[in-house]
DNA sequence: ATCAGGTTCGAACGAGCGTCCGAACGGCAA
DNA sequence: TTGCCGTTCGGACGCTCGTTCGAACCTGAT
């Protein structure tokens, strides 16, 4: 069990409110009193958990990752087919994000608004998920060169993170589903007539 | 030729700079005082030729749907099969975009920054531009559903939307070969074994 | 030279922002 | 009860923002 503090706990719902206000206004034009009114807590208040503005969004980003990492290599470690380890990547990326949605647009939306050391580690992290994907990648196509992996590692990611801007589970159903989907997309194409015979890779856990 | 008056052209030059100022910093970042050093007009001088900052981003994001919505009629109007569409489809948003990358930066990153009516006729054309390519996609696959057209729809714009953060002409290759991957990354899949037999699409105008 | 009208600008206004400070609160050990 | 310390908050400060206003400028016609 997470043993958590008082003083955790409440971080933590600063946290996760503060993602909330994030998304739905933006990052910059979001104040620290919208973020006030929607925890309750008083705005000087809040100051006494976090040192900023730029902190509230460094500790939402950097928790994101450092989640999403962690699950992702909880999921790949046992697996070593090229295509089902992309299907355990795309499924996780995509679960992960339909379930934190908030802090998931703003991990998407606000990656240029942090700067400094703040931005440094965010961008680190960032990069070593994309060398993961690329890595996995060019197991499966040995032959490609590293700048054909560049382009298709990152439209892979336009693919998975452009969803904060138009899915809603209500309407365009499961994200095991839209999982599946698109990594039959990405490994197979959009190829209608043609049945798939057999898949060889899954998104579920 | 296009006749231009004096003051036509000073509110273009004007657009162009907001514009690479907008997609640097973000919208709501971004200053009118960063926009008038950028143009050398004066603080209030700009208010002589836009009335808000808003419409500033308004006219903006106009133009470039225009632009690119009119581009896209003269490049398939005389093209019947589904997959060349889609190839001159790619090609003609990736084009645009490499070489409007401001104006495209900030079409994709700001949307949700516009309120009122001017989000309304911004929202209006990009369904227009969205039901567009669902129907290139149900020519392509005419058994599918809509929902998987929808997800396909919008797993495409993601993969050429993205590319904002992060192409570079001079290290990621010539738009073209963006374009030609990027299609046959959407159609055929990322397939690394099997080689081309033969293309039946092509990016280029 | 005079005038009119399109264009430009310096200076200011009111509002809203992130942040800080000092006092007050509350529960627990002595 | 007293005193301490982690926690909370009202109120304010200094700054920057978008926008406005009236005067000055420039140019071409009379």
């Amino acid at each position: 069990m997470e043993e958590q503090s008082r003083y955790d706990a409440k971080l933590t719902r600063i946290l996760r409110a503060a993602a909330a206000v994030f998304a739905e206004k933006g990052y910059h034009r979001a104040t620290i009193r919208d973020i006030s009114a929607a925890t309750g807590v008083s705005l000087s208040g809040l100051y006494y958990y976090v040192r900023s503005k730029d902190e509230l969004l460094y500790l939402i980003q950097r928790q994101c990752f450092e989640t999403i990492l962690e699950s992702l290599d909880s999921e790949l470690c046992d697996v070593t087919d090229p295509e089902r380890r992309l299907g355990l990547l795309i499924g996780n990326h995509l679960r992960f994000f339909a379930s934190n949605m908030s802090e998931m647009k703003v991990l998407s939306h606000e990656a240029d608004a942090l700067s400094g050391d703040y931005a440094k580690e965010i961008t680190d992290q960032k990069r070593e998920y994309s060398a993961t994907v690329s890595d996995l990648l060019g197991a499966l196509a040995p032959q490609a060169r590293s700048v054909d992996l560049r382009r298709a590692t990152f439209s892979l990611f336009g693919m998975m993170n452009w969803i904060y801007t138009w899915y809603r589970p209500d309407r365009d159903g499961p994200v095991n589903v839209l999982a599946t989907e698109m990594t039959h997309l990405f490994l197979r194409g959009f190829a209608p007539g043609v049945q798939d015979g057999g898949s060889r890779y899954t998104n579920l856990r």
